[in-house]
DNA sequence: TTTAGCACTCAAACTAATCAAGTGCTAAGA
DNA sequence: TCTTAGCACTTGATTAGTTTGAGTGCTAAA
């Protein structure tokens, strides 16, 4: 559809556009251009990439900005990822070299890492098997009133609840409650687990228990907390760097939409196994009109897919970024698989 | 050294001030004020308040706005805190009256509550006995290669995290440090264990484990975090409010500022039992140049005492503000013994 | 197909003019 | 001695008008 030399065109009012912020003109590209053809030429071939809708003017008489449709032919056509600055290399490899005793604080140190290369805000989420299943549920007395509440699933996750109970702890109860637990509803998929807890066991413990139903609300409780995805997220405050015209209430609504587990999962969408690059509108929210959204998974064999994810202006470039998130997956998987085989085998 | 009619000026300056946030000028105080001098009359008081340096002018020839200095005057002097409005009464009532299972949800919960009613940001801690003793220890295996770290005070805060270690976990030797920890460190002040920590515990452990490092990694943190004072913060999304010109550098110190444990425990400083107001740069950090602070501690009985605080503008209506923060505070002290109540008796 | 040339558009930056709110000061009155 | 009417003056805000510069589309010729 587009000639050569309109590829070379639109590529270079991308660049420059998301170098510089400014809209650019014809004069400016034939200048830069390596083909030498006079700035008319140059408008002609703009009119007609206009035409395409790939890019617009911000007002009658301005200079060229890509719209999204450009943006995205440029992304699925005309970019090349930047490989890794040496820098870059050198804050990847420190910030992950040392020890961790927990997969969870690598993935959380992996946002920060990745929001400071970007200078963007940046998600990470660890691996994940796809139904994960109850594997242990605890409690533990651990004071005159005080009980935890501790609940492991087959991949590794951990949640944890302390609650305060009226009248002694009696042992054999939390015993008999845990046998109940663990018998009934280890080995199901935390789905199913929150199925049965609304329907068969709250008969089951009330033999136990004279009042279940704050036991069963606070099961409850970490029962959902472990089953939702949890995202770290890195470098919440360079939102505010991309503020335009510091309209608050966008950014609230932008902050109040990450801070909510649910909406940035559905944001982020379904994992695919290549990087994907969503552009302003393209996602439904309407707090990310400006924005742009790389995401990317990584495989960890047979311990699940995890995903990270950057979130900067629609006026980003791209070509570096995708170079930090392909780069940064493939050291984040690797880092987790020496990881995985340390502790595991 | 006022008079009378001055302190009334003063007063009306910061009460118009404060609700509109433009200079107020003679004439306006002139037809406002409940005595019946012309505006010429007033500007002489203003020249002389201005001479105290209570008021300045934003320009030569603008209306007067309080000074640090003023609003100083005028809190310490002049102030009345206002009853709480019906609407508010309620707020309060329907937000803390559910069921809690832990003293943390409520203190929590009220930092979210003192933002809705201020619509500033707040903070809350917990109440806390002077010295807190490390009352309980327990390393609980989660799965094969899992552990988790609990630690208790004799306060009721609970610490806990999670570690993986490598090779087979050791019933035995879990115990044997359980036990030790136990032995020799409980009933000690947190410092006091700390210290203890860094002197004798290393190499007595060394006799039970192969390399007690992580392990001595992992109890340091838990027992730092159980150390530190935790803040609950709501509504951190109103400083945005007041980003005057929208600078986004000073936003981000504030933000790193409020979400670093230490340095707000730094601003808020020690609790002393009335209320406590400070105005913009009383505070020597730069980032509150325009902001101001008020706390006020609580008391639960021999639970100790807590803090609740609000921060916003420096151009704040103080009488409506003290008024929720003294309100307030009762309050949450009344839900805390109903709570204790229930749970220690 | 390319390009020089030209008329045209528009945002941004600057200037000048006006307005409204407020001040300080002076001199007269109570 | 305190109060006040009156007045000259200052200042930020607003508005309208100009200028500038970067850019465009279009036409006609190469």
């Amino acid at each position: 559809m587009l000639s050569e030399r309109q590829m070379m065109i639109l590529r270079a009012v991308v660049r420059d556009f998301t170098n510089t912020g400014v809209p650019v003109g014809s004069k400016a590209l034939a200048k830069q251009l390596p083909i030498h053809v006079s700035s008319a030429t140059i408008r002609n071939e703009m009119a007609a990439l206009e035409e395409q809708g790939l890019i617009k003017k911000t007002h009658s008489s301005s200079g060229r900005i890509p719209s999204v449709e450009g943006y995205r032919y440029y992304v699925d056509h005309l970019v090349k990822p930047d490989p890794l600055r040496p820098n870059d290399i050198d804050v990847i490899q420190s910030s992950l070299g040392g020890d961790f005793h927990k997969i969870d604080e690598i993935i959380s140190q992996s946002a920060t890492i990745l929001s400071n290369l970007t200078s963007y805000t940046a998600f990470t989420l660890k691996p994940e098997l796809k139904d994960s299943r109850l594997s242990g549920f605890r409690l533990v007395p651990l004071g005159k009133r005080q009980i935890m509440a501790i609940l492991v699933t087959d991949s590794g996750d951990v949640e944890n609840q302390t609650f305060d109970v009226a009248g002694d702890v009696d042992g054999e109860q939390l015993e008999a409650v845990v046998r109940l637990i663990n018998d009934q509803l280890v080995g199901l998929t935390l789905p199913e687990v929150l199925k049965k807890l609304q329907a068969e066991i709250p008969a089951q413990i009330a033999n136990y228990l004279q009042s279940p139903q704050g036991f069963l609300d606070i099961f409850g409780d970490v029962l959902t907390r472990a089953a939702q995805e949890r995202f770290y997220v890195g470098g919440r405050l360079n939102l505010l760097n991309f503020s335009q015209d510091s309209d608050v209430d966008s950014l609230k609504s932008l902050y109040s939409l990450i801070d909510k587990t649910d909406d940035i999962a559905s944001v982020l969408g379904q994992p695919s196994d290549k990087i994907s690059v969503r552009i302003g509108n393209e996602m439904t929210n309407d707090a990310l009109r400006n924005f742009s959204l790389i995401t990317a998974t990584y495989d960890v064999d047979q311990h699940g897919q995890g995903m990270i994810a950057i979130l900067g202006p629609t006026r980003m470039p791209y070509s570096r970024m995708l170079g930090i998130v392909g780069a940064f997956r493939e050291e984040l998987a690797k880092k987790l698989l020496d990881y995985y085989r340390f502790y595991d085998e």
